[in-house]
DNA sequence: TGACAATATGTCAAACTTGACATATTTTTA
DNA sequence: TAAAAATATGTCAAGTTTGACATATTGTCA
């Protein structure tokens, strides 16, 4: 695969298998962080439209601004299930969810 | 809430908060458990529409045919993560995750 | 039926994710 | 501008999820 798109991935602390074609990632690799990011900007867009700070939603799951901000960047230390408790607790429906995900 | 729902529920495993509402669980609570079986059942369709057993899914995710087990049942210790990625490695779109979700 | 295959359940050490904290950087506002 | 507010980044102990294994239960079919 493309050394310089790996290095980019593998600085922001993701770990790419071997398996993967040699334009970028596997299909897997590449659709499952981009239905992370997906998910993402989706709660940072939910946040702002609330006219919420980070610290404000951070409260509300009862999280930390430090892992608010980690969420809205895609950091590979958040989990899905981290992001859509959040979008979730946050209200958003499975239909908010579902669509961002498209 | 009902007594009996939160104990088929304890008694699965989950950990049910206090702040739900009279008639079940909160909004959040039940809305992530559907969305967690809605993917599980989709797994375990994928799986059967490929004619795969358990062990032979097991060996395309690198995992055990234990935890397939566990995935298609909705156990608690499988996160959405393990899920999402599985049915991309059995070669769900996005597409078919999102309507899953719905 | 009985035996064989498939699926389910319990447990655990290793790996990963978490909120929290400290601190850095960027953005907003007076 | 400079100070304040908001967001980003690094680290870590505690909590959660993982594949693997053992074993139990359920399904299939001769």
């Amino acid at each position: 695969m493309d050394k310089k798109k790996k290095k980019v991935l593998e600085s922001k602390g993701y770990r790419v298998g071997s398996a993967e074609n040699f334009l970028g990632l596997s299909k897997e690799e590449s659709e499952y962080i981009e239905l992370k990011l997906a998910l993402s900007q989706a709660l940072s867009e939910q946040r702002k439209q609330k006219k919420l700070t980070q610290i404000q939603l951070a409260k509300m799951l009862n999280s930390s601004q430090s892992r608010v901000a980690k969420m809205e960047k895609g950091d590979p230390t958040v989990s899905l299930d981290l992001l859509i408790k959040s979008l979730l607790a946050v209200g958003a429906t499975k239909k908010n969810i579902a669509e961002a995900i498209n």
